[in-house]
DNA sequence: TATTGTTATACTCTATAACTATA
DNA sequence: TATAGTTATAGAGTATAACAATA
């Protein structure tokens, strides 16, 4: 017998409500596919929230920071370095809006244009893995469940 | 007309493949319900690491911190703090484990238990904000899918 | 030698306040 | 007086390395 064995690590340990909650599912199941998110784009090293900003740039060219900052959820005081560093490694770039000398439009290089190109490639590679764990009608039911909890005016800069 | 007036901040931005990537609509979800997580429990300050903490305490008393931390896929560096202002709040603590003196026993107090009931029940009214949206059946699906993403044995301590 | 818990520390993410230059 | 962008900074959350006590 091996009464003395210290506890296995991955014993059952009863997570009482907590599987039951929306947000404690949510978290867990958002950690793991960032996970895998994190490991696909390690070499490129773009985070998602770079990610993010190129996608909305090249569907949008010439907005301004503003805009770009509030539709995917970023303070503009937080969105500064990050722009700067796509900035920095000649991915995207601020140019002057003629009409407001305070305003920036923000566009993809041509770089980043290419380098987004290699992104989505390997973003499908990963979003593969997880249809292949839920289906395709899986996923459509999932993302129009997620759509249902998410606030669509939260504005970061105000809240 | 109105030309000249500023872009409307909640204009409509083209997110591009954004809203149809898993990880994407997984944490712009889990924002939402975690910001309201957040308000509910603001009066009494408690965060929703702790919360899971007491809830894992109450459902398996004397748990080692190793197994509590791995269970919520906590790093036992980073559990030490937040177990420290749940024992200096009063309401869980450590006790010496008869035959390994390594190793620590975790509990609620009596304070935590009554501390916990209050905030089960908060819990249960944020819960219902987001039911009230999809659904009890929506949920179930919900909870049925996000678990199939969830990797299970993830050991944040050696990962 | 390996495990439990711990300290110190760094890095990312997010949040608040205050500033500048324009409008 | 308000807006766009910016700086500085502080606080969470999460990460790595190394250690003491015990097994």
């Amino acid at each position: 017998m091996d009464n003395d064995a210290p506890p296995a690590l991955d014993a059952v340990v009863d997570l009482g409500p907590l599987p039951g909650l929306t947000g404690y599912a949510l978290r867990r199941a958002q950690i793991a596919v960032f996970h895998d998110f994190h490991r696909t784009m390690e070499a490129e090293g773009i985070r998602t929230a770079q990610f993010s900003v190129l996608e909305v740039l090249k569907a949008n060219p010439g907005l301004r920071q503003t805009q770009v900052s509030f539709a995917l959820g970023i303070k503009t005081t937080n969105f500064v370095p990050l722009f700067d560093e796509l900035e920095r490694r000649g991915l995207a770039e601020r140019r002057p809006i003629p009409g407001d000398r305070r305003a920036k439009g923000l566009f993809l290089t041509e770089a980043g244009r290419a380098t987004l190109e290699r992104l989505e490639k390997l973003v499908a590679e990963h979003e593969a893995r997880f249809v292949a764990r839920i289906g395709a009608a899986g996923k459509a039911q999932l993302l129009g469940l997620l759509h249902r909890l998410t606030d669509r005016t939260f504005d970061p800069d105000r809240s």
